[in-house]
DNA sequence: TATTGTTATACTCTATAACTATA
DNA sequence: TATAGTTATAGAGTATAACAATA
């Protein structure tokens, strides 16, 4: 690593690296899901929280609305989803997922498991729980 | 954060969504400089590494070599960086800074800084250097 | 045979701006 | 006027496969 010389202590750049790791890793793993990573957040968010709409998911998950919209998109045209009419809001609609979505969500879970098991294998539980907190301070500031 | 569920377990979204916030800031705070995180990394390397082949660059840096190559012949275009004959092998090349390549890095090397103190603010130095720990057992496996 | 650089291609992600309908 | 959803678009990132030259 001293090839990397003074790059070596920037966080910016070990956070890069970290991310590229999982995200490979969860290609190979995810290959029979077909779905992605954020599209299993959604899928979760969505399942965990009946009726959420799209601007919630875009500040929970820090994802454009944009983006959003071709996630919800393409989940609904994999019937995995459904888009309702708001009880309180008309201009927003009430996220639930189908029954198809729930078996999706389903597998994903097994999938994100296992995914996670091998991340998680080099640390003690306390590290896990130590490294979360750390990274809360980035994504979600004081 | 109640909302996220057992979805805030999850090592990998934590990670992700700190990626995000972390990119998000740097286009920001790079915006005079017309790099991105990439290419300054590249660049930076160079400089600690007159010489060094792309191959190397792709290893350390973990981006593939068609990636490697894009960003090789951006910096190329700009006259930040040349394509020197290898001494010892005529199928790779080394990589040396130009002059305007030098300015270029300590002009970065200054947007990096910054952009570090922002966000390592956060933190005391143990616990920089803790979280650097952690995340390169995910990057760089024992 | 394996590696280095290279090209081409396709797909995803991300950001932005603008529009509509509702609040 | 602000917000939710929507559409379109452009740019960056990523992955893959294939090829020529060299090891």
């Amino acid at each position: 690593m001293a090839v990397l010389g003074d790059l070596d202590t920037i966080l910016g750049l070990h956070i890069r690296l970290a991310h590229g790791s999982i995200r490979r890793h969860f290609s190979e793993a995810a290959g029979d899901l077909d779905l992605t990573q954020k599209q299993v957040s959604v899928l979760w968010l969505i399942g965990a929280n009946p009726g959420i709409a799209q601007t919630q998911i875009s500040r929970l998950l820090q994802i454009d609305r944009a983006s959003v919209m071709a996630i919800i998109n393409h989940l609904q045209t994999r019937a995995l989803l459904r888009r309702n009419a708001s009880a309180t809001d008309a201009r927003s609609q009430a996220l639930v997922l189908t029954d198809a979505g729930h078996t999706a969500l389903a597998e994903a879970r097994q999938v994100i498991g296992a995914h996670e098991d091998w991340l998680q294998a080099r640390y003690a539980p306390a590290e896990v729980a130590q490294l979360i907190a750390l990274l809360s301070r980035i994504h979600s500031p004081q």
